[in-house]
DNA sequence: CAGCAACCTGACTGTAAAGTCAGGTAAACT
DNA sequence: AGTTTACCTGACTTTACAGTCAGGTTGCTG
């Protein structure tokens, strides 16, 4: 008796296409477990919440993907793209203040599109990444090393204020990626059920303003009195 | 027959001291479950992973513990106070960029001293903070708020820029958070195991750097040319 | 409209881990 | 040295959930 279940990511008949109940269902079941991964945890989630989520039986989940396991993957998988395209400006010429600007907000602008998958991601990455892949974890690091390097040079031209540019990076992605992550707390906080549009531009705004400022070269002019130097 | 079991907290005999053994049990307990529910989780973590931790079988941490959730809501409530204590520089007068330097620093020293304690509980915020009791979230807020509020104070008394105080909390809140949180990218990403004190110095200053030049009062001098200003 | 493949699902199984217990040992006090 | 009370633990029970399966239905293709 052959298996009856086609192979996950399989193509129906000799066509390239997928059929659309096929590619409808895997799409509600991986909306769902992002959703779900995102507000419990991988090991706290249940298959049957996400199917139940999804408007489906649990049965149904395993007919598309192989394990939770498999799915948590696939939704982690869904973030590396988006993220490696954030760093689109600085695989390109330009002055250090745009290409940070633009950075910036590509990072909020996935923190706002992709909140469930940005704070699986963060999960994961908060528990030492276990199910990345080192290819992943590689192509991801790469350009984190590729991002800092041009930081680098660009210190060296003399086109910015000596900052270490590792930690640069770190504030910028974790002021960028809080407001995913943090959702919850800055809903607190400002006692909004969620940001509205001012809301994302304010705190674009607000990181682009720390990190120009803090990255603009001194100038021999003395800051006013009442202002106390960086120690 | 009665509980043999002594309440969770119980005090020995009629004087208020503790045995050694059980305050040195519970604290083998506490910090060998801080380093386990840090690292994977308070889901995927195992009662039995803590207890061989402790060098202890199971049983005994029932035997000091109601629950695993018990066990978890001390670890998340040993970091509230040290967290609360943080930011005592803004509930004593100061000049903001003394204030706010001192506010990252402690930020900064709790993400490297409390490691563990701050990856519980920025796990328990990421997840919306389903075990922290209204009382401290409450806690937590108010500070939080006050914090802000005093920010709004000095920028109108124009002691400051004009720097949007929810999103500047929420960026030092998560840049200092970052070196606890997500100590495996660093790690990567720096290609060390663990950071020195030279590291940790770098960072605060780094923070420190960009936080203080943001907050800066714009003077009438015109930013150098090869500058863009912040649009 | 027949036949086949894709899709669906109620009911089940296996297992892992939380929590318990009964009975033991060690320490402290008298 | 005897009694009490704290401390310890191997072995057990219970439960919840991941994953399966056998058989059904739907919908496409010829």
């Amino acid at each position: 008796m052959p298996d009856r279940r086609p192979a996950p990511g399989d193509t129906r008949k000799s066509t390239g296409l997928m059929s659309s109940i096929r590619e409808r269902n895997k799409e509600l079941i991986l909306c769902a477990a992002s959703e779900e991964f995102a507000d419990k945890g991988f090991a706290a989630t249940k298959t049957s919440d996400i199917a139940a989520k999804a408007g489906l039986p649990k049965p149904n989940v395993y007919y598309y993907f192989k394990s939770k396991e498999s799915l948590y993957r696939e939704v982690l998988e869904s973030i590396i793209e988006p993220l490696l395209a954030a760093s689109t400006p600085f695989n390109q010429p330009g002055h250090p203040a745009e290409v940070l600007k633009a950075y910036i907000r590509s990072k909020i602008r996935i923190s706002r599109e992709l909140p469930s998958a940005s704070k699986v991601f963060a999960s994961e990455i908060m528990h030492g990444a276990p199910h990345l892949s080192s290819e992943q974890a590689e192509q991801l690091n790469a350009q984190a090393k590729h991002n800092i390097s041009c930081i680098q040079r660009w210190i060296d031209q003399g086109l910015m204020a000596k900052v270490d540019p590792h930690h640069l990076m770190f504030s910028i992605w974790a002021a960028t990626q809080t407001y995913a992550d943090f959702d919850w707390q800055i809903a607190t906080v400002t006692g909004k059920a969620s940001l509205s549009d001012e809301d994302y531009e304010a705190a674009a705004q607000t990181i682009i303003r720390l990190v120009i400022k803090g990255c603009e070269i001194e100038t021999s002019v003395a800051s006013p009195s009442e202002q106390v130097s960086n120690a």
